[in-house]
DNA sequence: GTCTATAACTGACTATTAGTAAGTACGCAC
DNA sequence: GTGCGTACTTACTAATAGTCAGTTATAGAC
């Protein structure tokens, strides 16, 4: 991680807090380095979406505890349907977040796991997930 | 907060990451106090919704910088229509995580700026959404 | 005078995605 | 024999995201 020039260095603070700040120009190292949630077409976006998806936030909540066949992870995920859950899994397997492990065997049997960075997003998930169950009761909308 | 009786002092430990155990019968002022989003009818997934969507994760960092008007935060914002903001704002004032101030002159002038709970649940989406960008071009996804 | 730009929405409509229902093959229980 | 469970996929419907046009008043350019 030494990679980086010093005007890298500079760009690589809070970036996500100075949002409103123009950008320095990016070298093609930091280019590479890093997506930028603000730019429309960054491949970010698309993980975004995955991630924050009301799905994808319960299932990796839910594979926290560890490892879970599709059917588990249908019943916790109260509401989802075998369609969203195997299109929320696809999105979290093709991001690298989620492990597949599937047996051959008939039935189907296979299970899903967080990879070591599925770990990292779902602790982050998790937190927010948390101060949402905190916080939800003193909203007004919640008072109506 | 000294009001929780001794079994809801066991329901407190990190409710979010022991999503597969059974849960211990709640009592009424647990009921109350703390929502459930592996719940389906359950408020805080209405708010997970706001909070978690593409815009409403955007125009949370965005406003951690300090009070915007609407056609700021459309422009920092890129991609998002006037449409799609004026409604992500309404959500997050219902949620009351933003707070909106407007001028009475013509043309219009509208500012909003995050409430302290707003604060709170920008630091978060911030964290999440700057681990994302940090990790985007590790991901699978991205090297295809 | 007309035209353009600006601001911050809202309503009508279209495009896209979420969600529903049915189907698949096999083993087991009744 | 029927029904259930498993983990998807396909075809279709419902819901939401997104596009477009409209609103009011003012300032500035022509």
């Amino acid at each position: 991680m030494g990679r980086f020039s010093a005007s890298a260095k500079k760009v690589s603070g809070p970036r996500t807090g100075a949002a409103g700040r123009k950008m320095p120009a990016k070298s093609v190292a930091e280019r590479i380095q890093r997506g930028d949630l603000f730019a429309v077409s960054c491949p970010s976006r698309e993980v975004m979406k995955h991630i924050t998806s009301s799905w994808g936030v319960l299932v990796l909540i839910a594979l926290r505890d560890g490892t879970l066949r599709f059917s588990e992870l249908r019943r916790k995920v109260a509401g989802v349907s075998e369609r969203m859950l195997a299109q929320t899994l696809q999105w979290l397997e093709g991001d690298g977040l989620v492990e597949r492990h599937a047996y051959p065997v008939v039935p189907p049997h296979v299970e899903y796991t967080l990879t070591p960075m599925g770990e990292e997003a779902a602790a982050l998930v998790a937190g927010l997930g948390d101060w949402i169950e905190q916080n939800v009761t003193k909203m007004p909308s919640f008072r109506d």
